[in-house]
RNA sequence: GCACCGUUCGUCUAGGGGUUAGGACGCAUCCCUUUCACGGAUGAAACACGGGUUCGAUUCCCGUACGGUGUACCA
């Protein structure tokens, strides 16, 4: 690579990140980091009526949850300042304008229902979409069709116009891109989009070219949604005189719905219980509260981890990923063509890795936490002793609690399926030994002793260990599966033990 | 409709002119075990279709089908 490698993440803040966008975000980032780039963040806010209040800063600190680095940025600053366009408003025009001077754009006075009676007229005479183009850009109101003192008239007493990009009648537009190779658009197919707005904005093709170009971006790594209006990017850097600065484009493959139909969607994850943001989004206008992957409990490593893999892979057996890993092993060539289904299982896959590779001191921290979220405090010795006994049988650190109810609160009921099976009177009467002899224990109680002496009241009453073991579970936590018992006795002790034991006796019917 | 992009197990994917088409998630069975889980083992499960090219095509080419994206003074 012979240019430094600057990227650009370059969402718009119209609400909560979309999850493919945080896919992009990070593709854009272990590109930034491999090839000791910079990785620079954009704000696209040209669309006014479309802002939402809280969505930068949500943008913010998804990006920082997610463990992307942002070298530039409008909260960073930068050598490019300002990175929101809409503080850039300025600039955009100057450019536009010098592709009028040039003979590639042009102004356009047609209001908005001007060209729609137009459009219907076209539809009417049987065309099926509309464009506005080479062919009917001659029948509007525009500095094509104009005497030049008109133009110069409108635009003395500030008639409403916009600048539209003239695009060629007949010509091939090849675009190259990364992942896909050269791609060809006819021009006929291409309508004169608007490049500036009558609002003095400028549209995404021109902001981004413009601010690509000025921000010295060397590849513009985007969805592929992006792909059908890169033959218009395409123009714009040649006709404004910078094909030699041209970035280099890879346009992604989409996150689809798991059953593929169509990009991934708030409303069909809502159908299917998972989020579609990486945090929770409060919209300021509707009072709606959406979903987010850390509120559910998921690790960001793990998602980092999840994401990637939606797309990309290295070509290894490998599955779980650093980021440090991630940033040496990733590549453009390896990223793949053909959409992917969502598909959330694998999530909880990672999720469940990334928590058993945790050590448990900090996973009893994040237990703690998550407690205390329901006024429930726990030392960290027991939460270290919880998480241990646990933490084979868990996805999420919020799993523990429920997963764990037993380590928590003395059964209420029993399970009846167990208890019809398994509670006979062998089991009343091991547990009642079994009592006596833990009160006897001078020894502090743990898993081994606990067998220990259970093992001694078995074999004393003639009765097979594994036979009564559910029964004394059964008493112990209510339930016919769980963690280790012996682990559970220990962590209970002696006193709380010989209180159930006591309960499920009186309670407990023998069949 | 048109343009563009795509298509290997249910899903994420590896591979690529001659392979028993490999892995992971999920699923099933077995083992471990006091149960459940973890772990281990095993299994079911895929080259969309039709033509070419070729000694040979899942792999290359062309069509078809299917899917996706785009078709705004939204990004």
């Amino acid at each position: 690579m012979d240019k430094k490698v600057r990227v650009r993440f370059a969402p718009s803040p119209t609400g909560g990140l979309h999850i493919g966008g945080v896919r992009t975000a990070l593709y854009n980032y272990l590109i930034a980091k491999k090839y000791n780039g910079s990785m620079i963040l954009r704000i696209e806010d040209t669309d006014q009526t479309r802002y939402v209040e809280g969505a930068e800063e949500y943008i913010k600190e998804a990006l920082e949850w997610i463990g992307i680095q942002l070298d530039e940025s409008p909260w960073h600053g930068g050598e490019f300042a300002p990175y929101r366009q809409s503080e850039r408003k300025a600039l955009y025009k100057q450019y536009a304008e010098q592709l009028v001077k040039d003979g590639h754009a042009y102004y356009a006075f047609d209001t908005e229902e001007e060209w729609e009676k137009k459009r219907k007229e076209l539809e009417s005479a049987g065309v099926i979409s509309p464009q506005y183009n080479s062919i009917t850009r001659m029948q509007m109101k525009n500095s094509l069709t104009l005497s030049e003192s008109e133009v110069n008239t409108k635009l003395a007493v500030g008639e409403p116009y916009v600048i539209r990009l003239k695009v060629p009648r007949k010509e091939d537009i090849r675009v190259h891109d990364l992942i896909r190779g050269w791609v060809t658009f006819h021009s006929s197919l291409l309508d004169d989009r608007v490049l500036l707005k009558s609002d003095g904005m400028p549209t995404y093709h021109l902001a981004n070219v413009v601010d690509d170009y000025l921000m010295q971006i060397s590849h513009v790594i985007r969805g592929e949604e992006w792909l059908p209006s890169a033959p218009i990017h395409v123009l714009l850097y040649k006709y404004l005189g910078w094909e030699k600065e041209m970035p280099q484009f890879a346009h992604l493959p989409l996150i689809l719905n798991p059953d593929g139909n169509g990009k991934l969607s708030k409303r069909y994850a809502d159908q299917l219980g998972f989020p579609v943001f990486p945090l929770q989004w409060k919209s300021p206008e509707k009072d709606e509260v959406m979903k987010g992957y850390r509120e559910e409990g998921y690790f960001p490593e793990a998602m980092v981890n999840f994401l990637v893999l939606l797309g990309w892979n290295a070509g290894t057996e490998q599955e779980i990923f650093s980021m440090q890993e991630l940033i040496e092993a990733f590549s453009i060539e390896r990223i793949g063509k053909a959409g992917t289904k969502f598909d959330i299982n694998k999530a909880k896959w990672f999720n469940q890795q990334y928590l058993k590779a945790k050590p448990n001191e900090e996973l009893a921290k994040l237990f703690i936490e998550d407690l205390k979220k329901q006024n429930i405090t726990l030392s960290q010795e027991k939460a270290e002793k919880v998480v241990s006994i646990l933490k084979d049988r868990v996805t999420f650190v919020k799993d523990f609690l429920q997963e764990g109810s037993y380590l928590f609160y003395a059964p209420q009921t029993f399970d009846q399926q167990v208890a019809s099976k398994k509670w006979n009177q062998q089991v009343v009467e091991v547990l009642t030994a079994y009592k006596n002899q833990l009160k006897n224990l001078t020894a502090l109680l743990d898993a081994s002793n606990a067998k220990d002496i259970l093992h001694q009241v078995t074999d004393s009453l003639g009765i097979k260990f594994g036979s009564v073991m559910q029964g004394v579970r059964l008493a112990i936590t209510g339930v016919g599966a769980g963690a280790d018992l012996m682990e559970i006795i220990a962590f209970l002790g002696i006193e709380e033990v010989s209180k159930r034991i006591d309960y499920a006796i009186k309670t407990l019917k023998i069949a």
